[in-house]
DNA sequence: CGCGATATTGACAACGCTCAACTCACGTGG
DNA sequence: CCACGTGAGTTGAGCGTTGTCAATATCGCG
């Protein structure tokens, strides 16, 4: 019997968390719930977008890939978020690879089912283009970023991101609760992984922030915003 | 009698384009129309987002400040398109400055009254998601561009995006129809004034564009796309 | 134990920003 | 009609930041 689902996984998630007990259950029946290890390749850019997701466990990685080989890592994915919806209801093809960064459990509805889930519940509609919303002033916050900003500021304000979305209390700091890696963390900010490491060198001398093989805490968040946003 | 507003210019617009003449008038009656100098603010970054705006004539800018002084263009509107409305829906502050570039004529509304509107004709809302939509990917497509490429490419892409926005025929090439400076651009592209001059004369050489004060031409077109997106 | 993935570190080069001086076009007002 | 001022653009020199190349070190897993 694997289909014992908890309907409360969804409660932490922005668009269904205002649904009942009987709405959240129905909502996850409509959908398909499964795991997904470590590295996983959940939908390509290019491929049609006729499902939304949403991750119940884990982490998921939204990467742009570049002509020239290179990779832009737009987003994380952290539980209770959506991914993949908005190409799906525009019918559009998906704009960037997801990618698990650790073991997952997600939830996808064919955008048919979607559509017809909004319908009868109207906030899952509203949350979603709440989010969208979001997300477009995010992203233009972050074009301001990359056009003028030098590195270090960059990799500051990814961080800091990071810290918000999936910062973890610690009596050492704030940790980031996902493995990632200094190429996971240059793709984010626009440059290198040399670049990185040098400048979490730096960081963790000053004891800014302590990091190790694909972890990172930061111990002092006060002055990481201060590199990210000199006032 | 200033009334006489032809709902016709509306036609052109994204949102309304499908309306018929009747809901045309209707929905230019709700707003307010005026003409705006160029050069004039319409609103401001930080302000509460009450009014949604819909260009009728000319060309604006959606211009973001950063901390340091800088700024960064986000975008341009062109006749038809909407700007503020995201921002006024989500009850939000703008998050960016609107100025005129050239002399313009604007509609207004309230954002009570839009909302009203797209209750009344859902052609608008629905019109207003898919290109909320369509600007998020837009968006993530430049974040990606500006986290790695360099500034010839990032120039040469600012540039055949305002061609297809605002590019009009001519026997010498692609014109921009409307002017702008190597500021304007450098904060397009992320870049300074200086590198766009020198960017812009060694292409101008190259019989690539042809550039003088406030206006410029794309000569050949395919060269500047080869430029912006080597295969 | 060995291999692949991850990270560190140094040397070097160059891209493009900063600073600075100058030119040019245009509109304004005397 | 010309003088002037301002905004826009050009061009050169210098240098810092950061990417590139390369070699080495570690960690973790099979």
């Amino acid at each position: 019997m694997s289909s014992a689902i908890d309907p409360d996984l969804l409660i932490g998630a922005d668009m269904f968390g205002q649904l009942d007990t009987d709405a959240r259950t129905a909502v996850l029946a409509a959908g398909t719930v499964r795991p997904l290890a470590q590295g996983r390749l959940i939908f390509s850019q290019g491929d049609p977008g006729v499902t939304c997701h949403s991750l119940l466990k884990g982490r998921v990685k939204i990467v742009q890939a570049r002509p020239d080989g290179a990779q832009s890592v737009i987003r994380f994915i952290g539980p209770g978020e959506m991914y993949g919806t908005v190409a799906a209801l525009m019918d559009r093809p998906f704009p960037a690879d997801a990618v698990t960064v650790v073991d997952s459990l997600e939830v996808y509805w064919p955008v048919g089912v979607m559509r017809q889930l909004m319908g009868r519940y109207p906030e899952i509609a509203m949350g979603s283009a709440a989010s969208a919303g979001t997300r477009l002033f995010e992203l233009q916050d972050r074009v301001g970023e990359l056009a003028g900003e030098k590195v270090e500021q960059r990799i500051a304000r990814a961080l800091t991101r990071l810290m918000r979305q999936a910062g973890r209390r610690t009596p050492q700091g704030i940790e980031i609760d996902f493995p990632i890696t200094r190429q996971e963390l240059a793709e984010m900010a626009g440059s290198t992984l040399h670049t990185v490491s040098r400048t979490l060198a730096a960081w963790d001398d000053r004891g800014v922030t302590s990091s190790s093989r694909r972890h990172i805490v930061v111990c002092k968040p006060h002055v990481l915003l201060e590199l990210a946003d000199p006032a």
